[in-house]
DNA sequence: CGCCTTTGACCCGCGC
DNA sequence: GCGCGGGTCAAAGGCG
């Protein structure tokens, strides 16, 4: 399958207030933007600034309405193209249906339901899925689910030049090995959370075969403690928490989309203000997801504290910057 | 000195 | 049973 279709995913958001001229967004009144804003926690600047800034403020508000539009039309096209792929894949296992396991048969169960270089399923692959599990899977090792932690997954854009297998999420890790795969040259990194053994959480981090320049982090389990960047950010400093963090916590209940966003290495000076985010529908739904479902997606995504606090970390550091 | 990374050795599940 | 390959261990060294 070409992963290609995934990597477009990337979201060409243009955050440059100076080049936002050309975006449509007359169509949101300022006070249902500001109530959005509100309801997502966000407080853009202190009320006390001067006059000058309440127009900045204003055309930031229209750029974020935008950009808001744009994520979620972004949203149904990506279900779209997942429903399109995943009903390509689905008439192909069928007609292929001992050929198409080939390269991952060979791994252990626990991982082989994770490994595949198909972004869509690494995207729909996150544990909480059951709906995903195969028959023959959920009736040969039912406790399997029960043993196997929660796994989730991070795509993290990196510079190509960049070789540390470092994603920053917040949380502290102790590399513990690291091993060259055979399916993929670069090696593959295993860490564990540095408050093991009280905490059971350890990631994996390799680069993905197709584009080396995005990290995958595979998560196993579920930190039992509070995000250490968090604590810091509490504690009185104004500074922003490093952006991109996406604890693995991000996954969230069956009935919402698994939302992996990516805001790693956002420049101000650079394009590359990409935010990738797969979206997971509920696995066993072959049919086109509705708008209505599209809509809950979004709604969820706004509710979801991680996605807050990335959003929020981002759009911090972004008007920081430019102001 | 303590924590971390590195890296070769070892363990273990799986397929043949 | 054996080999392969992914995952983990643990000794050694680096670093602040």
């Amino acid at each position: 399958m070409d992963c290609s279709s995934w990597i477009n995913t990337s979201l060409d958001l243009n955050i440059n207030p100076h080049h936002h001229h050309h975006r449509v967004h007359e169509e949101v009144p300022k006070k249902q933007v500001e109530s959005n804003l509100f309801s997502l926690g966000l407080s853009m600047v202190p009320l006390k600034e001067e006059e000058s800034n309440t127009g900045f403020l204003e055309e930031e508000l229209k750029r974020v309405t935008a950009e808001n539009k744009k994520l979620a039309e972004m949203l149904s096209v990506v279900c779209e193209n997942y429903n399109t792929l995943r009903n390509h894949l689905m008439e192909y296992m069928r007609k292929n249906p001992e050929k198409e396991l080939s390269p991952s048969s060979k791994k252990r169960k626990s991982e082989s339901s994770n490994n595949n270089c198909d972004p869509m399923a690494l995207a729909s692959n996150n544990g909480n899925s059951e709906s995903s599990s195969t028959d023959e899977e959920s009736c040969k090792k039912p406790r399997e689910e029960a043993i196997k932690a929660k796994t989730s997954r991070v795509y993290v854009r990196t510079e190509a030049s960049d070789t540390s297998l470092i994603v920053k999420d917040g949380y502290q890790w102790r590399k513990y090995g690291q091993k060259v795969t055979r399916d993929n040259p670069s090696p593959r990194a295993y860490f564990k959370c540095s408050f093991a053994p009280s905490c059971p959480v350890k990631k994996k981090v390799q680069r993905s075969v197709e584009d080396q320049s995005v990290l995958v982090a595979t998560y196993e389990g579920e930190h039992n403690h509070p995000l250490p960047s968090q604590m810091e950010a509490t504690s009185g400093s104004n500074r922003c928490m490093t952006i991109g963090s996406v604890p693995c916590s991000a996954s969230v209940s069956s009935s919402a989309p698994t939302v992996t966003l990516d805001l790693t290495k956002s420049k101000p000076n650079n394009n590359n203000n990409e935010s990738k985010i797969a979206t997971k529908p509920k696995a066993n739904s072959p049919e086109q997801v509705p708008n209505v479902l599209v809509e809950q997606m979004a709604s969820s995504l706004t509710k979801d504290p991680n996605f807050r606090a990335a959003l929020v970390a981002a759009l911090s550091g972004r008007l920081m910057h430019n102001n």
